[in-house]
DNA sequence: TATGGCATTAGGAAAAATTCCCGATGTAAG
DNA sequence: CTTACATCGGGAATTTTTCCTAATGCCATA
């Protein structure tokens, strides 16, 4: 079997290194990137291209969502694979649904992040059995989880929102127009049945995509 | 000695069946009056000029905090015992400083709350020994917390703020000016060093004073 | 007692954010 | 091909926020 190529993406360095380490140990794998910023892994997929891109979310700046979108936008057979701290269906499904193979939690065993690897390099998606779960609950359980009604988009500015990014700065991020950004603010706040950001603070927080 | 006239200010019912079982069995003590709202207690207050007034903090509409503003204002020698959920150091000094004699914790035993009313009929101040120590730990490190910079209604604003009420309902609430409401916004966020009302949310529940 | 400082209140004017309405585009589904 | 929806943004009205100013009252201290 050829080797698979590996581009890793995380702000922690020293969360690169350990994966980098772990894959190493693996003939199979090769890492040919690293990079810590999703603009940095938007520009580098093209440049190596690599069969399997293992991205975190939370990044200063875009972070992983937007990339994923952008990189799906342009390589619509990318296959990326979700590396988060979070165990969190909202996040989950938002990546999936943005294009992303696979999604399983930091916390999760080596063998996972192999096993993963080797599914998503035969054209197949990989889940996280937690992950999995808490989506199939949600789903089945008709408790509408407001975030679910959000589109990708939405999801991504709702987020940027909750980390108290301004109108501004979102647009910056994410090459829009702040008159975009604030019309997308608009209609999360109608989406969630909120008010004030404040509400919206809060349902971020009750739903782990910030803490604190 | 005499009998001690007691009125009791906390919006749920069951609390406040407890603890008027509770100073029952005390001959000393004799609950005059119950309300459940902090514009009803400031009312009630001016009619039966309890000896002690134990008031609940987190209620709706205008909370314990400002109705012990209005009372002291009114009748500077009004003896107020804070009985809260929150054995928190924001809320404690807040408390004392608007001028109640005393604050416990509702996880508190039955006696604690006997002795503490002693204290206060006895023209004592009473405070919980949890509490005093996260006050004057915090008072010691050296780390001042941005809360304590806020005034009594720079807090109570922000509070309010932070449990999602929009400006217009504040200023009704507390019976002011819409305007003054948004002049205290933009200095409060001056005070916390914060720049939109994201931070403030979470520099709320970071401290305690909402949740979730 | 006088005075300076701070808390509370609020108005006016300018700046910024939000809302509501509209339309363009692209893409996926039926 | 049509319909639906997501994304993007302009225009105009409205609301909120900011910044400045000022009156009042209280308290402490010279």
């Amino acid at each position: 079997m050829s080797t698979i190529r590996i581009m890793l993406v995380d702000d922690h360095a020293v969360v690169r290194a350990g994966v980098r380490r772990l894959l190493e140990q693996d003939a199979r794998f090769l890492v040919v990137a690293e990079c810590d910023s999703g603009e940095r892994a938007y520009q580098q997929f093209g440049e190596y291209l690599p069969d399997i891109t293992v991205m975190d979310l939370s990044m200063p700046g875009m972070g992983g969502m937007e990339a994923i979108c952008r990189i799906i936008a342009r390589y619509p057979t990318a296959k990326l694979l979700v590396l988060s701290m979070h165990e969190n269906a909202a996040f989950a499904s938002q990546a999936l649904k943005a294009g992303a193979r696979g999604y399983l939690a930091k916390n999760g065993l080596a063998e996972e992040l192999i096993g993963a690897l080797e599914s998503i390099a035969h054209g197949q998606t990989y889940i996280n059995a937690n992950i999995s779960k808490k989506i199939t609950q949600q789903f089945l359980s008709n408790e509408d989880t407001p975030l679910q009604q959000l589109s990708t988009r939405e999801f991504e500015i709702f987020r940027l929102l909750a980390e108290g990014c301004d109108s501004n700065l979102i647009a910056t991020t994410l090459s829009i127009s702040s008159k975009t950004v604030a019309n997308y603010q608009t209609s999360i706040k109608q989406k969630l049945g909120i008010n004030n950001s404040v509400e919206l603070v809060r349902l971020a927080i009750r739903h782990g995509l910030i803490d604190s």
